[in-house]
DNA sequence: CCGGTGGCGGCAATCGTTTGCCATCTTTTG
DNA sequence: CAAAAGATGGCAAACGATTGCCGCCACCGG
């Protein structure tokens, strides 16, 4: 006899054979009972459910994924559990999850594209399907992972997998605005990791508010996404000369905050500072982070939600379901944010 | 023929079979050169290993689970997953299960006891052993968990549960220690979730030093531990007259402090907080929180340590590894207490 | 009255591994 | 040199479900 059943306390795991046996049917009428009850009838199919809940059956996930081929189980990739942003990617898609009756395996990537393709490619065979929150791998790469295995992207476009696109870089747009009305034109971009796809995203729509106004904002870093390289990105910000920043995320700006306090440049007077996403903490903060407000949640929800739909499907292209879907962000106003100072 | 392969794209995926194919032996024959290399001659086992790796073959776990029963897979259940104190949880036992090459599955209770002992339940089947941080489930039927599955408890001490404990007590005297040095008479306990054990413990420790001093300290509450409470909160410590508080946890004084902010009170000027955990935010809040630094971390690799060395054991009561490991917690000074105000 | 049809249930194969047991061959030992 | 012991590999039975296929029975219409 292989390993013991589980339980170590000398009753064996209730089968669905112990169900047959109880109620003098065969197994595979207790499977179809419990499964797909229009295939058997009423009558026995109750006699066969009261049994189950009489002897407390719970179905064994790995036999069925075994001979089903599908393990209700479902990854969640975030390159650092502890960014506060992936709080809400979490809670998102642990909520879809839950509900829908999927497992959640939470994988932190540590940042590194070749730990995320190692982890996924090895989980293949466990996973019905995964969502990559801010993926590191390179397009080509993730394409090929997607042919692996159903994957969901955020805020990562690739071509042919289908995403839950945070339209940040549309706030971007309103928090440059902002600023303007404020009097600010020397701006500066803060960036974060040089392969996030959203920071580039961001930079460009920047870019882009700067041509409209005929102005050029500077673009310091890049800086890896953390609080703790808050010193160095406020020291250089310090030295472009700028009066205003928009910073990649909240958790760099809010690192950016408590330097600039450290060196008695007040905020807002001496300079303005945006952040990115509204994560936990910006409101608390001092002061206050004006921020782009980023329904994190939804993603993770959006993402579960095109995943499952996708894996219903039995293989049909299916054209209703849309392949991107763009979530809109706002401004949210705070104190970090104030008019230009004189000179 | 059920299900589809996964893959999609045609290619079957790569079975222990195809490898034994691909050399000419047995597959159980290969199944023990990648398992129990001792037990097959090298040459044979190179052989192996070389066409493994050049078939890229990844074990599938639930046929591996479903023969062995053991399904290298551990569930963390915390009560709410966006409360920043079990970021830390997440970490620890995210590090050390990826480390040992368990997955991790996270769950949310959502700070209902029926849904975990639910969720417990449910799961026992798919899961080698279960982190119950924070559990919210009578000792009782805790301990008739721990009979089902492996538990181990972060935070909460139950006759037969093995468990990690954040020595918070200890570190309530040195924070009541810290206030009364500050001329404090007059302390307040602003208690958190009815049902949370350490909950009880902090208050029972707070008393113990009130005893020492032979003073008395109020206790108010119960309050839900989210920021969410901090207004009522605020509201009914005012009410009491104290001169100072420490706060069942971070996530609750910082609401505090907020709402105090809205009400004009000065803190520590008119009041003094002490807060209890060091969550993310707690160094950058307004004022920065006093509070007790907790190695949370720690604890969920000590857990899962815990957990993991009973899994190996094979049944062996085994008097080596203790059952309570208690983690040191140490008092962290920051801008949200000061002297008590002159009258 | 007979063949067709549909409802219902059972049989048995299958999923991919692990592992107890046995067969063989090689070594060691007395 | 025979017998015991050890090394190595194969066979086949699990593990617990799902599911294709077949058989039985009842009922229906012509």
């Amino acid at each position: 006899m292989p390993a013991l059943p589980l339980g170590a306390d000398g009753k064996r795991p209730v089968t669905i054979n112990d169900i047959a046996a109880a109620t003098g049917v065969a197994a595979s009428t207790v499977s179809r009972a419990l499964n797909n009850p229009g295939r058997v009838n009423a009558a026995t199919r109750e006699r066969i459910e009261a049994a189950a809940r009489e002897l407390r059956y719970v179905p064994s996930s790995p036999a069925r994924a075994l001979s089903s081929g599908r393990t209700r189980a479902i990854a969640v990739l975030v390159s650092d559990v502890t960014n506060p942003f992936y709080f809400g990617v979490i809670r998102g898609t642990q909520q879809q999850l839950k509900a829908a009756g999927y497992a959640q395996l939470l994988i932190d990537t540590e940042d590194t594209g070749e730990l995320e393709a190692e982890m996924l490619h090895n989980m293949r065979r466990s996973l019905d399907g995964a969502i990559l929150a801010a993926s590191r791998l390179p397009d080509k790469e993730l394409a090929r992972l997607a042919g692996d295995i159903p994957l969901v992207t955020i805020n990562r476009n690739v071509r042919g997998v289908p995403s839950a696109i945070i339209d940040t870089p549309a706030g971007i747009g309103q928090a440059a605005e902002h600023l303007l009305s404020l009097g600010h034109r020397d701006i500066a971009y803060v960036s974060g990791p040089q392969r996030s796809w959203p920071n580039e995203a961001r930079w460009n729509a920047m870019h882009a508010v700067a041509d409209r106004h005929r102005l050029t904002f500077t673009r310091i870093g890049p800086f890896p996404s953390g609080r703790g390289s808050g010193p160095a990105a406020a020291d250089a910000l310090l030295n472009t000369g700028a009066t205003a920043c928009i910073v990649f995320n909240d958790l760099l700006a809010i690192g950016i905050l408590q330097r600039l306090r450290e060196r008695h440049v007040r905020v807002p007077e001496d300079i303005s500072v945006v952040g990115c996403d509204d994560i936990f903490g910006a409101d608390f903060c001092h002061p206050p982070l004006t921020t782009l407000t980023a329904p994190i949640e939804q993603a993770g929800r959006v993402a579960v939600s095109m995943l499952l739909s996708r894996l219903d499907r039995t293989a049909a292209p299916s054209p209703t379901t849309r392949q991107q879907v763009m979530l809109p962000v706002h401004l949210t106003v705070r104190g970090s944010t104030g008019p230009v100072p004189r000179r």
